[in-house]
DNA sequence: AAGCTGACGACGT
DNA sequence: CACGTCGCCAGCT
């Protein structure tokens, strides 16, 4: 659970990553499901990068035109990560370079 | 205790 | 590239 928040909070601007290695780097291998589940349960004032967090797919785990698929594309928008049609800049998480 | 349900993932068709 | 399957794990009925 720590790990899971320091492994999110650990990916940086401009960078993408997928639930199964947060949850590898989390030391949980195999949990993906569970990061999915923190990550529904976060405040909404959270400081925590959870926008940075999309599928293997390099693709935002949320029907398109839902609220919250807007909010995490806006936010990589702003960090040049994706562009307007919505598709996303997927540069896997190798960080730090 | 048994089944259902996800902000998931790998693989096959 | 788009589905369908099956495996996965924790929390809730």
């Amino acid at each position: 659970m720590r790990q899971i928040y320091a492994a999110v909070h650990g990916v940086p601007e401009g960078r993408l990553c997928s639930y199964g290695k947060i949850a590898e780097l989390a030391g949980q291998p195999g949990r993906a499901r569970y990061v999915g589940r923190i990550l529904s349960q976060l405040p909404s004032n959270t400081q925590l990068p959870w926008f940075r967090i999309v599928n293997s797919q390099g693709k935002i785990s949320f029907p398109a035109q839902s609220e919250n698929y807007q909010r995490q594309l806006s936010h990589l928008i702003n960090e040049s990560s994706a562009d307007e049609s919505g598709k996303l800049f997927w540069r896997q998480c190798r960080w730090p370079d």
